[in-house]
RNA sequence: GCCCGGGUGGCGGAACUGGUAGACGCGUCGGAUUCAAAAUCCGAUUCUGGUGACAGAGUGCGAGUUCGAGUCUCGCCCCGGGCACCA
């Protein structure tokens, strides 16, 4: 074989012998079968060290899940609808399909390159009609179930370039293109009802046991439902309440004010007689529709000339316009008991407003407000009939005289808003639908799908060129016949990934799926960044039990496992163009060739964490494949090989080091998903094998080889070019990704003696050698024997013994 | 601001269930090889004191629980992700 390792040839030749075997392309069969995807990229133009490190990870555990008999689907696809294009199309005036089409064809080249193993012949491009006519289809049947309606809702507006910003093309409050003061505007858009399925994507989590606590946690978290008491507070002089909702109608006695949105119907009124009103309520408009604006601005307040009336005591609350109150969040009004909410707390200091404390602190006395609301929940004071309630009792008490009145409902309510899912932009899916003077929105008939983008087009920056296309826009009315008008709005992107996991399985379904997806779904592992953790997570479940309920698919969940892969930083910030800290994979895979990118994105860190990027790291994975290389080449030379026979000494020694090896590998790779650990201990058995002579003894040279064929299969899902060529040299036959993942065999493992720590009150003070048999007293006695010991206890009395089998002994004295 | 993570040598990280802190790799230093260099190989490498055996300190900061805490609890600081039209 060749002296040295020559990653070029030997990437290039095995690809061809991939390829010529179709080595990666599946179809269901007898076997347990196993769905492993990563997260589909956008096709920006190139891959990105994010892209590598994620599609690595996804490529290790499938090719794991191959050597160890499963029936593998790693599929790969674009998703490739999206504002970048639409960008790149007025910078540099190709049009977005173009662009995007050609940024493929160049990405699934790198992906080539890097040898990750998909099954290419199931390849998707969202913005294909193939695909985006099923989610029309599936937009259609929503449609027809009521899932979707209209409503009209708040855009960001660039006046200047007339024209919808997305909130990323905000900045301080600007249009990023322009700089003109961006404008709210409602507009009518499409939702959809993911509200009628809060309670089932919030319940469902408990059963995703392959699933981060953490993503669980923001999911739930996310959806927000709360029990609580919806409020009528009379307003004097009116006859219509204002209905507010509150988890803590245990505080209802300490609210002392009243907090409107702007656009609250109460408002409006007032603000047709006061023209400072009408100034004030257009500044709450101006700022941005993104929480963290709202939540973070100064709060500002604006007072009516109406107040309302506290349902317990009859008092007279004031009732102010608020710039953090919005319409679209509950009932758009707010009780405010500025002694135990911090927000409410800010406001009413700013303005002067009563702050009364009605819940004790832990000991029983009203709590210091002086500096902050303190929200912890405890026992009524102030009260009045109700002091001395805890929180449940005080809740039923208040909910129960209040429903009494007829002035209050327990109500379950959800943080959760319904998914717009109507975009102002040309490149994306087009919305099915015919808007008719006589009949409304109609749907676009089955039989007329897919509703197909015209694709030779270039934006010009000037809001979406659809509204201008009279070929695209008039049609006639599918209920009527008479002339109509089609919608012009785009599909939201997460529309395409909510639902692209299950077409993976039935690409050329003529359906939206097929019978296939039972086989194959759900998906056994899904590998993508912590950023997607809620909308792209949850939207894809909503969409996986619409799709079960339209009795397409049998699945309640998508995704039995996820893995949330990390960043990839430099100098301890992200990647990016503007910091000038990129670094490109391609550069890196002809340098060094893609196993050593793929060993050192594996190793530097474990998946989930953040990833420092390091060339000298890439240089040192490199120099362990090139050891591993002349390492083979050594054993190789050195002759026939005899099997491994050894019961005792150095290969007995050597054989425990590689079952050792196995079992903690078949671990890490299988069940912990810690490549970098699963790396560090096949290093450390390469390094061991290298401290034997080039031409040992028959005995270990016999177990040099047993080491070799499992280093190198265990390392094949990592490495797999260098893994297959070395496969060959050590004399089998066939792909290394068809042998079977390598077992530890029980008997190599057995120890005589262990090593155990002495602590003398809790400081290690020596090491001891005793039998691995041995009891809890000889282990005791060994201890106190021990000379470094028997000098810190100083003849004093040992007060306890603590024994850890196998691990410690701790002396007390 | 709210929700969710993270913080360990000069650096990336290891320590999985409360039981030897620093595996493995990088870097650095010393040595071998070489006419010389590159490559490769060997050794050392948390800090402080000591020739050494060894001793003391040490996992963002401050408290606590425990025979024993990087790991558990409470309070803080800093960094990152998300916040509904970036994907």
């Amino acid at each position: 074989m060749e002296a040295s390792y020559r990653f070029d040839t030997i990437e290039s030749d095995v690809q061809q012998r991939w390829d010529a075997a179709d080595a990666f392309a599946v179809k269901a069969d007898d076997r347990e079968k196993f769905y492993c995807l990563s997260m589909f990229p956008y096709p920006s133009g190139k891959l990105h060290m994010g892209h590598v490190r994620n599609y690595t990870i996804g490529d290790v555990i499938s090719r794991y899940h191959r050597m160890c008999g499963r029936n593998v689907l790693q599929p790969m696809g674009w998703d490739a609808f999206g504002l970048p294009a639409e960008n790149a199309a007025i910078k540099n005036g190709v049009p977005p399909a173009q662009w995007t089409r050609e940024n493929i064809a160049a990405m699934r080249e790198q992906l080539k390159q890097l040898g990750f193993a998909y099954d290419w012949s199931r390849e998707i491009a969202t913005c294909d009609p193939s695909y985006y006519r099923w989610e029309q289809w599936l937009f259609i049947k929503l449609f027809e179930k009521g899932l979707v309606y209209r409503k009209e809702s708040v855009v960001n507006w660039d006046p200047v370039d007339q024209t919808v910003l997305a909130n990323e093309q905000v900045v301080d409050g600007r249009g990023w293109r322009s700089g003109a003061l961006v404008e709210q505007r409602a507009i009518p858009q499409w939702f959809a009802r993911i509200t009628d399925y809060a309670d089932e994507l919030l319940d469902d989590l408990d059963g995703l046991d392959g699933w981060p606590e953490a993503v669980k946690t923001m999911q739930a978290n996310w959806i927000g439902r709360s029990t609580g008491l919806e409020i009528d507070f009379a307003v004097a002089g009116h006859d219509a309440p204002l209905t507010v909702y509150t988890t803590r109608p245990d505080t209802l006695h300490g609210a002392t004010y009243m907090a409107l949105a702007a656009d609250h119907p109460l408002v409006a009124a007032a603000a047709d007689a006061d023209p400072d009103l009408a100034v004030f309520c257009d500044e709450c408009r101006t700022a941005g529709t993104a929480e963290a604006d709202l939540t973070t601005r100064e709060k500002k307040g604006y007072r009516l000339p109406v107040e309302a009336v506290h349902p317990l005591s009859g008092a007279y609350l004031p009732i102010y316009v608020a710039n953090f109150v919005l319409m679209g969040y509950g009932t758009g009004a707010v009780m405010s008991v500025p002694a135990h909410d911090q927000r409410d707390w800010e406001f009413a200091t700013a303005y002067d407003l009563p702050i009364v404390p009605v819940v004790a602190d832990a000991n029983g006395n009203a709590p210091d407000i002086s500096e902050g609301a303190v929200a912890e929940k405890g026992v009524l004071v102030n009260s009045g009939e109700d002091n001395g309630l805890d929180f449940e009792a005080a809740f039923a008490a208040i909910a129960d005289r209040l429903e009494g009145r007829g002035i209050a409902r327990r109500k379950t309510q959800y943080r959760l808003r319904d998914w717009g899912l109507s975009r102002q932009r040309y490149w994306g899916a087009p919305i099915p639908i015919i808007h008719c003077d006589d009949c409304g929105p109609v749907a676009v008939p089955e039989a007329d799908l897919p509703v197909e983008l015209p694709e030779d087009v270039t934006p010009q920056g000037a809001g979406s060129p659809l509204p201008d296309m009279p070929e695209f826009v008039n049609v006639d009315c599918p209920a009527c016949g008479k002339a109509a008008k089609r919608e012009t709005d785009t599909f939201d992107t997460f529309m395409e990934s909510s639902w692209y996991f299950a077409r993976f399985t039935c690409p050329d379904a003529n359906a939206m799926i097929d019978e296939r997806a039972h086989y194959w779904m759900a998906v056994d592992q899904y590998i993508g960044g912590i950023e997607h953790a809620i909308l792209h997570l949850l939207y894809a479940r909503f969409f996986q039990k619409l799709m079960r309920d339209l009795g397409l698919a049998v699945h309640d969940e998508p995704f039995k496992a996820l893995l949330t892969q990390g960043m990839v930083l430099k100098d301890g910030a992200k990647m990016s163009k503007s910091k000038g800290n990129t670094v490109d994979p391609q550069a890196l895979i002809e340098t060094y060739g893609a196993d050593t990118v793929r060993l050192f994105s594996m190793f530097a860190a474990p998946p989930d964490q953040s990833l420092e990027w390091s060339d000298a790291g890439v240089e040192g994975a490199n120099r362990f494949l090139n050891r591993l290389w002349r390492l083979v080449a050594t054993h190789v030379a050195a002759g026939a090989v005899a099997p491994a026979t050894s019961a005792e000494g150095e290969g007995a020694e050597l054989r425990r080091k590689l079952h050792e090896t196995i079992a903690k590998v078949g671990d890490d790779v299988g069940r912990r998903y810690t490549f970098n650990t699963a790396i560090a201990a096949i290093m450390e058995l390469v390094n061991a094998l290298g401290r034997l002579d080039d031409t040992p003894s028959a005995d270990l040279q016999g177990v040099r080889q047993e080491a070799l064929t499992a280093i190198v299969r265990m390392l094949a899902p990592i490495a797999p070019h260098i893994c297959d060529a070395l496969w060959r040299e050590l004399g089998h036959d066939g792909l290394v990704m068809n042998a079977d993942w390598p077992v530890a065999d029980e008997a190599a493992l057995v120890r005589d003696t262990l090593t155990l720590v002495v602590q003398v009150n809790g400081k290690v003070r020596a090491r001891i050698e005793v039998p691995a048999d041995a009891d809890r007293d000889t282990v005791a006695a060994a201890a106190v024997a021990d000379e470094n010991v028997t000098r810190h206890i100083d003849g004093q009395p040992i007060k306890k013994t603590i024994v850890v089998p196998g691990k410690l002994v701790n002396l007390v004295v």
